[in-house]
DNA sequence: CTGAAAGCGCTAACAC
DNA sequence: GTGTTAGCGCTTTCAG
């Protein structure tokens, strides 16, 4: 563990002074072609090493990014955030993660903890955040930008999808092959992960054809998961009468209701058709694949990274709020029963 | 965009030195009792936030650590970050993360920007660096250990699991059931990524039982991905004389494969038993559930960490090599048809 | 117990 | 063009 070679070290080698060295490392162009090659040696010979904290420090910029997720195991926000780091990195960013578990103490204290590191600008995958705690970042300086989130503000950048007209379409198409008794399985309602927009678009869409809900019909589920979804798919099914078919507003979900239905010897899509939510890259292998929607993740973490950039670099971004077109999947779950070629 | 309160500014408001002020956020028993209130009070007031890119140049410690991985969007991966952050963060760490998509020339990239950042240590997951990498890693005084990965070396900490007899004993169980004819879809066998080593755990097990395996029966696959077990898979059960058993070494392999034989209409595990690994969250609710190898992703993170925190304090780990137990978790796919109550 | 001051490694303004 | 130097915000001796 020797000690770190400083940027002193290598002008006093190459014999010129530290200003010239800092200018050779950043490019400057005023510097004689054969001090340049000289810095650019020593550099070479000492495996000199720039140390990023002093220059932030000088700078008063980190090119750091903080990102605020629920979790990172969930597939949903990790394909988001591979979005994120692949344009980030193109620009020589890095990116420190919290997974905030939806947890409004750990939110605050992971806000905290990026200010303390200086990061230049925070994505707010987190959907429990209060809108105040977003203004009191921005107040501070601090460019943010919400992702996958319901919460509108009109000062605060955004990237989505529509959740609602989503979640209509999936349930017009429902409706459209016939059925009539259709149920829905939704996320949390109370917090901002478009749950609720979800279930109005459900609502809507009954609404429309004059289709009246029966209350156990809506079974809210309390996290986007498999067990949760086999939970609520099998309550469902063991209706006096059940639906002919079910919308759950994420894949985890609705893979967890087709294994309740598989294991109550319901046939999906033959007694009872299923449409999932979000395109989980399992949705196309699940058997019977699953008819779902499409959410662009990695688009809408690259979207959602070229505004935080531009927030950063003071620029007025065209639309502060971005949002991205959804697509229904139509695969076997739900009843058009194409086997689609691999 | 107020510019930031600085810890002078809040010493002058508090009538007493910044070294005093210093003192108090820093929790030194010296300082009298009226002081400390009046600088906390100066601090509330004036909401400082500490700076801690200074601090950390001061103290040549960011308490940061770099973080490799193939791919965060995969979830054997994201499961073991996550077990890393949870670890981490309860210790006041914050890690960066870097996919590095199994090329060599992003990992060197990604190791020289963790070394600019001045992370404290480094995770390494990315199966394709080579141990010359991480020996000089090492030497700079850069604490790192390898997780998941099958690279050994004597002076380099790892956690991992033994996977030649993880495989060897589910490929064992297949054979117990009475198979003979039983196939494999391995894993890219020319990284550290395990692969290598699930495939002689498979040959070990069948050479144990004097069976002999056709040289189509072992697959190679590229990536442990959905399409490629599909495509494995097919190939397999198009055999003229195919396997009466499937072993896959990841659960998304599996996953792919079962697609491809339901849509050749050979029933799993009626007519093929298909045996996964990794454990997956999905792989309890696919249909049938999956036979698979548990790995302890989330624990092999905490692990790793309470690794690299004894090397960060310069301590001597008690283990460098640590190596946890695997589980062949009996489910629906191999044969053993009992419906688990969820 | 506490204030003053040096210095972490870098960049940029200033002088030559 | 290039060397010198101040200073980013913090911690930590060193005096007192």
């Amino acid at each position: 563990m020797k000690k770190p070679v400083r940027l002193v070290d290598v002008a006093m080698r190459a014999g010129v002074g530290v200003g010239t060295a800092s200018r050779v490392i950043n490019n400057h162009p005023s510097v004689k072609e054969d001090k340049r090659r000289r810095v650019l040696e020593a550099i070479e010979e000492m495996d000199y090493q720039l140390n990023g904290i002093a220059r932030s420090l000088k700078a008063n910029r980190t090119k750091t990014i903080g990102v605020l997720i629920p979790d990172i195991a969930n597939e949903f926000y990790a394909d988001v955030v591979r979005g994120m780091e692949d344009l980030a990195s193109k620009q020589g960013y890095t990116y420190i993660l919290n997974s905030t578990d939806s947890n409004t103490h750990k939110e605050k204290q992971s806000i905290s903890i990026m200010r303390e590191k200086q990061v230049d600008g925070i994505m707010v995958m987190s959907h429990t955040v209060a809108p105040d705690m977003l203004e009191d970042i921005q107040s501070n300086g601090l460019p943010a930008v919400l992702v996958a989130s319901s919460l509108r503000h009109p000062s605060i950048a955004s990237v989505s999808i529509n959740n609602r007209v989503a979640a209509y379409d999936a349930v017009a198409y429902l409706l459209e092959l016939g059925h009539e008794r259709v149920a829905m399985v939704s996320g949390p309602t109370w917090d901002q992960s478009g749950g609720l927009d979800r279930l109005s678009g459900y609502q809507d869409a009954m609404a429309e054809r004059g289709l009246t809900v029966p209350e156990e019909y809506v079974q809210v589920g309390e996290a986007y998961t498999y067990r949760i979804g086999y939970e609520k798919m099998r309550r469902l099914l063991e209706l006096k009468n059940p639906p002919t078919a079910v919308f759950l507003a994420g894949d985890y979900l609705a893979i967890g209701g087709i294994k309740a239905a598989d294991e109550l010897g319901v046939k999906v899509p033959g007694q009872v058709a299923v449409v999932g939510f979000d395109n989980l890259a399992v949705s196309e292998f699940y058997a019977p694949s699953l008819t779902t929607v499409n959410q662009p993740r990695y688009q809408m973490g690259q979207e959602a990274m070229r505004l935080l950039f531009s927030l950063i670099q003071g620029e007025q971004p065209g639309e502060l709020a971005v949002v991205l077109p959804h697509e229904v999947l139509r695969r076997q779950s739900s009843g058009v029963c194409q086997i689609q070629n691999h």
